[in-house]
DNA sequence: AAACGAGCCGAAAAGGTTTTCTGGAACGCT
DNA sequence: AGCGTTCCAGAAAACCTTTTCGGCTCGTTT
């Protein structure tokens, strides 16, 4: 006798088993699971409980060598480390795996050589589409034109606008934020954010400028870029303080910042938000909860970018064509760190 | 004539394409790609340069079909927005990647039936293993026994012992923390920590009061379980200074404990670390380095979790059978919230 | 009674790759 | 010349599922 295979790791259950056992051909069986018109009742219920015994799983391989789709895309992140791909992650995931598509996750690390290898192993998985998640907001290198697959560029959009890439409205994140400010009453607002070679710390200043500027208002000073920690928050806060003691909010480029800032605030004797509101950006829970008072941030809603993002992948894969960069709307999340003015 | 086909989104070439273009068969060509001997050197360039223009990717779907194996392994976590399954989620990314293995990732959002859901659509796509990553290290239920592919669990171990699990060594964690600051010189040393229904909790208690007690020491005060927040952390910083004001160091539960228990030291007048020293878990950088001065925080290794689990799939899924908890050490790094008595 | 239609099932092909086996050619040896 | 050996290429099977098409049976209609 040949070796005995281990039990526990016996080969899957093939249709024809199910066939076999349900005294049917293969033909049948298979119309029978998927609901086909040519198959009795009876004969289809001798079939299901068969597949039933045998707890039989269709092999989506073979279907999907068939079919010429696999039901599976591919999610490439360009830093998994940083927070943001994650909610998008997320966001990807949940509206895939509703409609019965796998993901494939990669990541590339921020290194293009990488990235190449990996979108050249995903394109041998056949898969059907590609996400590509950046880490930030500034425009990326198209993977290019040739693709045999629809991509859908997330967060990072890609610098070719025949691309189809979504993204967070960051110039609408400091409106909204200025905005919210400005309806608690405050008009003495300053700007403390991070690294100004990021596009977003630019497009939020933009923003919460023309946002002042629609209300006949300026910032007080020049927006403070800087880096985006909690320390550089609090040196711009003590500067900021010097020289004008007189603010009445002070808008953060994110919520690390936010933090370092309010430090600073409650340590030269300043209240939040009843002398000095403070907003943050990234409305990272961590961050905001644990603060005091709980800090109001703009919620660049990235689960949402991550669904979006999805379903436009989605929709590319069954045959829609479209380009360029569509933005989505952020969110005020307000907490304790502002309020109304008495 | 038929319709053209859209040339962007053009079939992808097929070996047989390449044996014509080659002047061979698909046997030979096959063979020529695949490095096996029956070929004659002159016919495998041609091969190789025909694969090159039409740049020919083999169908790895067809590959896995005939051999049976997919080279992949299925990710299934049950927490994608905790911060513990990303480290490991990463460690495992990368162990994989370097070996054309290609990852399946699927979040459970902590639900059995979504996980059970899961669990199925993968089986469906014959993956060659699967790993579970849990979001804390309390033991969870098994994925049974009867599954017709390798599984390790990752952080939070199964309740089976016949399974594999990888997990990080919570108890080693506190006894390196109390020694580290025993090595420090302190010796009046109090523990304020989380929610005491985590295992986490319990274990780094454990091995913190084991490691007193080898130096003929014990904590100051019981240890004070409540939640992983730093208003907890606040919260407890105050009592526990309230009854015992001669402590010289903390060691926190966390990282997030930690920040709140040093806010209030400094606000009290305690310096860190000449007068007391802090300690937290997890090595959260966002937290351990915006802290002032930087925390000093033992780092649970998850990234090396994942590998590990990924190595341990693979030789399992090479047919090794191993099973039981396997814990990996974790490590202090040390930052400036302690440093030696002078 | 013959023809026809409807309903149901099975045979076979397709999808792309790898492997085994067969066979042909060239070459060396007796 | 005949035989054996080595080298190389191709034919075919296999993996598993879905779909098309042909054919069988049975009931209905003219």
């Amino acid at each position: 006798m040949a070796q005995a295979t281990d039990p526990s790791r016996s080969q899957p259950t093939t249709l024809t088993d199910v066939a076999r056992l349900a005294g049917v051909s293969v033909a049948t069986a298979s119309k029978a699971l998927n609901g086909r018109s040519q198959v009795r009742a009876e004969t289809r219920q001798r079939v299901v409980d068969a597949a039933e015994r045998l707890s039989f799983r269709p092999n989506l391989l073979a279907r999907g060598l068939l079919a010429g789709r696999t039901g599976t895309v591919g999610l490439l992140t360009s830093d998994l480390e940083g927070r943001f791909s994650i909610p998008i992650l997320m966001g990807a995931e949940d509206a895939f795996g509703a409609g019965e598509v796998a993901v494939f996750l990669c990541d590339a690390r921020g290194d293009a050589i990488r990235e190449q290898h990996h979108v050249r192993a995903l394109l041998g998985r056949r898969v059907d589409g590609l996400i590509v998640v950046g880490s930030r907001t500034d425009p990326r290198p198209s993977l290019g034109r040739e693709l045999p697959v629809p991509v859908v560029y997330a967060y990072a959009p890609s610098e070719d606008p025949a691309d189809l890439s979504i993204v967070p409205d960051s110039v609408g994140a400091g409106r909204i934020a200025v905005e919210h400010l400005l309806a608690c009453g405050r008009s003495r607002i300053a700007h403390i954010t991070g690294d100004p070679r990021y596009l977003a710390a630019q497009e939020r200043a933009l923003g919460a400028r023309s946002a002042l500027a629609d209300a006949g208002l300026a910032l007080v000073g020049e927006p403070r870029f800087g880096v985006w920690s909690e320390g550089w928050g609090r040196a711009a806060a003590a500067m900021l303080l010097d020289q004008h003691p007189d603010i009445d909010a002070v808008l953060c480029g994110s919520d690390q910042i936010a933090r370092g800032v309010m430090d600073v605030l409650r340590e030269r004797g300043h209240r939040v938000p009843e002398d000095v509101a403070v907003m943050g950006f990234d409305n990272w829970k961590i961050l905001t909860s644990a603060s005091r008072p709980p800090l109001t941030s703009v919620d660049m809603n990235l689960e949402q970018v991550g669904r979006a993002a999805a379903h436009a992948l989605f929709s590319a894969i069954a045959g829609a064509q479209h380009s360029g960069v569509e933005t989505l709307p952020c969110r005020v999340a307000i907490r304790g760190s502002t309020a109304p003015l008495a």
